[in-house]
DNA sequence: AAATTCCTGACTGAAATAGTCAGGAATTAT
DNA sequence: ATAATTCCTGACTATTTCAGTCAGGAATTT
């Protein structure tokens, strides 16, 4: 499993999305401006999420994205996944073929090691950060510093 | 943190190290062979193992590098951090002032994260490996396979 | 019809990864 | 002493990944 700044984008970018679910669908413009990432890599970062089942795309005016499955369903590890594609780090992608056919010396530690990120990052739910007040203070800040969600027909019913 | 092949090539050769910790120092050499590592790419790696204190290197014929400190002193993160250089996932780097002066909204996710990671990552110590029977199995196999620790006469004594 | 937003693909620049090369310094063996 | 071995250093290059740009099309709402 690669961890890089790739991987964060996306699981910010989710949780961006997983704050504001009662708000409706968020755009990417949004996301962009407020956390301060490019429209068109998120473009690219979500392109990957949404084959992976994780958001849905609603087009048009008042669109944006939403999640696919409730918060409590995502996980950190099933984000980065989705965009960095690999969880496996052993060499010979668990195959034990590493070394002339036969395992290498740090084959069960990788594997190992896998297993346990794998396990760990996969109980990180987004669900977690989305009640906690602290948070939701931040974000309603945010919100008005922003001026989200202020023109939003479909929400005033 | 970051996680990449990187590590992976700085602890498999730690390994590599720590498994022949009983026949004197190993050379980059033999383990650019065995383990499939460009030499130059090793030397790279290692002079950042030694300067934050993992290995020590012995010059000279019969030379190689030798853990500085036991096997159950070293662990994973040790070796990950030494390479990578950073720990920290957050955006602003463990402030708090990633989005104009206040805490970004997944700040407490990062944060929690990295801690959690670093916690895990050093929990695992490379003596853990060293010990079991089916990798010094291994061991004396691919030993054999590549004629290694056939003429040290430091050690016939 | 116009505006909005997702969606796609091709392209570009910057950084990290991985490897190469040349040479010097310390140590051991002959 | 000399030669061989090995660490050690720095500069250089190639490849891949990261991150961002651009142009244009498709679906939907107003």
């Amino acid at each position: 499993m690669r961890l890089s700044t790739k991987g964060r984008y996306a699981v910010t970018a989710m949780m961006d999305i997983a704050l504001h679910e009662k708000q409706g669908p968020v755009t990417l413009a949004e996301i962009s401006q407020c956390q301060g990432i490019s429209l068109s890599y998120l473009e690219q970062l979500f392109s990957k999420l949404r084959k992976q089942g994780l958001v849905e795309g609603v087009r048009g005016p008042g669109g944006g994205y939403r999640l696919a499955k409730p918060s409590s369903q995502i996980s950190v590890a099933d984000i980065i996944l989705s965009v960095d594609e690999k969880l496996d780090m052993t060499k010979c992608g668990g195959k034990g073929n590493c070394s002339n056919g036969e395992r290498c010396l740090t084959h069960q530690l990788w594997f190992d090691l896998s297993c346990k990120l794998y396990k760990f990052l996969s109980g990180i739910k987004l669900d977690q950060y989305v009640n906690r007040p602290e948070i939701n203070e931040l974000v309603r800040k945010q919100d008005a510093q922003y001026g989200r969600f202020l023109n939003r027909p479909h929400l005033a019913a």
